[in-house]
DNA sequence: TGTAGTATAATTGTATACATTCATACAAAG
DNA sequence: CTTTGTATGAATGTATACAATTATACTACA
């Protein structure tokens, strides 16, 4: 089997490292940065950083301005609205893979799903953070359609800083472990309304969740 | 009243300037430009214009490759998947919007409905598209998330090409402008289930006419 | 004649130098 | 004491210089 290598530019990393620092909630909303702490940070120039920064901004999670770089992050009205937005297209993303989706897909998302299920007894927040993940991830990749992927992975991974929360809580954690098997079914079923079905409610539960942790 | 005069960088403009003339189809896919040929013939440095081509990368919409940059555009089936998507978003903007618009937001979008309807009989092309654009991204815009402002814009630029050719049309750009002057009047009675309705009808009547036109 | 190796030139990737902008503080005038 | 003008410095914005990569063509060898 041939590896690919691919080298991927410092532009790239340091995108990926700001977003996940933002996103994360390690960069507070309100801070501000500047290109050249960020230079002595990562240890690379302020050409790369740039190139990082405009998409970062594209993203509307920070806002590059003339005394710095502004975090904005993700707001509680960002979140609800994006959990909206997913709870209408993410459907279709199952939907779309339980007509696409190859055997050995369908194999790739049994794993994730049965991992899952492995750690949630176990309380592996960690673990079970990254199979929920990948989950989701893979269904986007094996909709087949690049716009949709475009589309939902931005929204994704905004919301990771409280989808940290749905799974340190074991009750929520086991439910969406079930869901996940739930549509799962569905779409090696090939069964598309199913699958679209579970997901929309999949969704659903968890903006009801995130929403009732909200207004503590 | 003070005019906010808000420099653009060239940064930015590059980067409209680039993704109009991607998305408008006068680079064509499969072509491949250098940054040193966007130097020559924008007049600016590579700096700026790597920063938008970054962004144009996120987009998809084309690729950076050892050899120079190629052009990705929209294909017939990002097309069909990006209406299929703003079929079912696009609705919850007409629903938001209907919920939170102002009054004076109201006249704006009212005005613009009446400029359409008064452009359609004289089959002026360029300004019936100009208004039909702009209804859509004011009802993003009115809808009050950023979210959704966020994941609609792009998709919605990326039908620029195929809109003309809807727009050209005597017969759909009348029935078009009478759905939008449906959807306005639901708006205007702040009814949000039924702007939701006729603006997912709207979207679908799009698609069908495009896919329609696709198959010939 | 085919194939593997290698030189090369064109292109992107990165760093740095220079230009411009703008919030802030401070001083002067009313 | 308020307000307006202005100097200043810190930050972003832009241009250019330098490094690394890679497809291509060419050469040498089997």
């Amino acid at each position: 089997m041939i590896i690919e290598h691919k080298s991927i530019s410092l532009a790239e990393q340091v995108f990926d490292r700001l977003e996940t620092d933002i996103l994360s909630g390690k960069y507070q909303p309100g801070e501000v940065l500047t290109e050249l702490k960020l230079v002595g940070d990562l240890g690379v120039s302020r050409t790369p950083i740039r190139e990082a920064l405009r998409r970062l901004e594209q993203e509307h999670i920070i806002e590059m301005t003339p005394r710095g770089i502004l975090i904005l992050g993700v707001s509680q009205k960002d979140l609800e609205d994006i959990l909206e937005i997913r709870t209408r297209i993410e459907g279709l993303a199952a939907y779309m893979a339980a007509q696409n989706i190859t055997d050995e897909q369908l194999e790739e998302l049994r794993e994730t799903v049965e991992l899952q299920e492995f750690y949630v007894p176990k309380h592996d927040a960690d673990r079970i953070n990254v199979m929920d993940s990948k989950f989701h991830l893979l269904i986007y990749r094996f909709s087949g359609s690049v716009p949709l992927y475009d589309t939902l992975m931005p929204l994704h991974k905004k919301v990771l800083k409280y989808r940290r929360a749905s799974v340190e809580n074991e009750v929520r954690s086991a439910y969406s472990s079930q869901e996940h098997r739930a549509i799962f079914e569905a779409i090696a079923a090939h069964d598309a309304p199913l699958a679209e079905k579970y997901m929309m409610e999949h969704i659903a539960n968890a903006k009801d969740y995130i929403q009732k942790k909200g207004n503590h």
